[in-house]
DNA sequence: GGGTTACATCGACAATTGTCAATATCTTGG
DNA sequence: CCAAGATATTGACAATTGTCGATGTAACCC
């Protein structure tokens, strides 16, 4: 929304002064979020784990359904969002979706939270 | 943290080591997704960005709700997520709430992602 | 004590989200 | 072409979330 972080000249410091290092903007601070905010569902970071550990480095939607206890539906709604976020990629091999880590898009994530 | 202690007697490694893989299980799953969660929206994230580049680590409430354009009590129930998620902890000094990193904390949160 | 300042809590609201049932789309096999 | 299977999409719903205004609380100052 307010793109315009003009810092206007205060002269009342009554509490802290705030120091100008680099701080997140809020542009940079919502796509960083949509990232994270992929992360931030228990199922979907257990979708991450078994398309992790599976054959492979991939799984396809039919091993995924059964060990979340989720419907079918759900889990395809699930698995878009992680690849809108860049953390999936899908490969359609005949009848079946199969679904692989983006190479480095996990640890990508994570620097996000360590260079806060 | 480290679950993999099963240290196999120079057994031969099968390539296609079959099902039981470690992988990331209902409850670790809710852990997991409930600090994430905590840094899953854009203020939040500008918040610990602040609180981190403040002077001394530290920024108290007055220097933190006006670059986010935010009111103060929604600032407040953000700063509360963050210290219930064990990421900021919070000290009064005074009439002042002080809010700080929980050392280590985002590293912590970065292992979450990258240990997947 | 009374007023002021800094922050937290409460109640309400709209927006978003996770889930499912139903349906659509696409691919393979007969 | 038709049937069956795998996956995606849609529509609906309850639950959660982000935000604000009003109020509460606690510390400081006159």
């Amino acid at each position: 929304m307010n793109t315009a972080l003009t810092m206007e000249t205060t002269t009342e410091q009554v509490c802290c002064a705030p120091s100008d290092r680099p701080v997140l903007n809020a542009a940079d601070a919502q796509d960083s979020a949509r990232i994270l905010k992929a992360l931030s569902d228990p199922n979907r970071l257990r979708l991450l784990s078994i398309v992790k550990a599976g054959d492979g480095g991939e799984a396809c939607v039919c091993d995924l359904t059964e060990p979340l206890d989720l419907g079918q539906p759900t889990v395809s709604h699930h698995l878009k969002i992680l690849v809108d976020a860049g953390l999936l990629e899908r490969e359609k091999r005949g009848t079946w979706a199969y679904y692989s880590l983006v190479p480095g898009a996990l640890e990508k994530a994570a620097t996000i939270i360590t260079g806060l």
